[in-house]
DNA sequence: AATTCCGGAGAACAGTTGTTAACTGCATGG
DNA sequence: CCATGCAGTTAACAACTGTTCTCCGGAATT
């Protein structure tokens, strides 16, 4: 099992933790780029000066909150383009797959989409690896499905990036239902994204013909 | 001809372009969020007061430059997707365009990129709304083609949104290279989105099969 | 048991922010 | 030509920001 750490770096990381997630409300309602390391500390509950004994700037704290955010997504990408059921399943599997992850961890969908292309460049570049990261892993699964016989590299990590792209739009398009609640909006961008996926997906079938 | 307006209105319009100009080119190193309203009137060298002259808040400001950014842009939109020539060409000139606003309009487009998930709900309003008008105008474009013979209007208006979601992506991979400034690195953008096009092309030709 | 280490607190710093009020000068319309 | 309107200025406000330095208490080390 895990090795037992001192209750003094259990604390530490307790505070720290306590910080990336007073963070991650606040940057609900604004960007990364304007969020003020006091009021950080403030909606925790502790001295404005501890912040630095965990990050070095705001920035600093807005890359950690890249890695909690994508660092474990990595297994889920895996199943959501698995080559197993047909192409309507894997689809149907995708969409829920990213439904069911925007419900759960609807901050840190709306942090991503928001600082991917948001005003500090750290945690731009941040972001941008992991996705780079996601396209090679999604091209690795497309590369087990038989349908990618006679596919380049190239191709596949075309398409790959197509998926990543089109999983960040899906996600940012639940995440909007969400704030509004409604449920019939939901099944309407299930609805649109299932026809988009399956688009795709015809592309794909026909291009080597 | 336009009407000749006063030189009083004339000298307000000039400072409010002046505060829009200035506010945007703050923008390339921040998010709309953290933009306050006296580095707008420090920058073009005005009193901070006149900044209520011309608009209630920063994010009033934005809002105007989503008009600013967007609302010129349908012209444009309408040749990028016109149904003249091949599908290999209509893609290539597309892609061109695309290549092109983003070269003669850089900041505008990371505006747009940027602040569409960002912090300030009626500036992401404002942009969603003209992606929305983007779509249904190409959805009008598209329905002209022979090609699209069959389709229902639901589906049309996915692949419309489809593309307007594709220009924005393949707007964002530019303005990443105009800063590197590297030739080949644009070339490769060029290529990628050329085939990730052509696949989409290809599922739209068997859409019906 | 004595000592070092270190996460956090406290106070103070100069600089910034948005907003209000009362003003000035000049183009405008009667 | 004179009175009004209005874009822009000046001054002041309380509140906020990031950062530094000094200190404290308790866990960790020896």
């Amino acid at each position: 099992m895990s090795h037992t750490l001192g209750i003094r770096q259990a604390q530490k990381q307790k505070t720290r933790q306590a910080l990336l997630d007073a963070a991650l409300g606040l940057l609900e309602g604004q960007s990364l780029s304007s969020l003020g390391l006091r009021e950080v500390t403030r909606a925790v509950g502790v001295a404005p000066t501890a912040f630095y004994r965990h990050f070095r700037s705001t920035a600093d704290l807005g890359v950690a909150l890249v890695e909690e955010a994508l660092g474990s997504l990595h297994a889920m990408i895996r199943v959501t383009v698995s080559a197993d059921g047909t192409p309507d399943e894997r689809i149907a599997r995708a969409v829920e797959l990213i439904a069911g992850h925007v419900a759960a961890h609807p901050a840190h969908v709306r942090f991503i989409a928001r600082e991917r292309h948001g005003g500090v460049r750290p945690v731009r570049e941040a972001i941008q690896d992991q996705l780079a990261r996601f396209g090679e892993e999604v091209k690795r699964e497309l590369a087990k499905d038989p349908l990618s016989r006679g596919w380049s590299d190239d191709d596949l990590l075309m398409l790959a990036n197509l998926y990543v792209d089109q999983m960040l739009i899906t996600a940012s398009l639940f995440l909007d239902t969400l704030e509004k609640g409604a449920q019939d909006q939901r099944d309407e961008v299930v609805r649109i994204t299932t026809r988009r996926l399956r688009l795709i997906s015809i592309g794909r079938q026909h291009w080597l013909d």
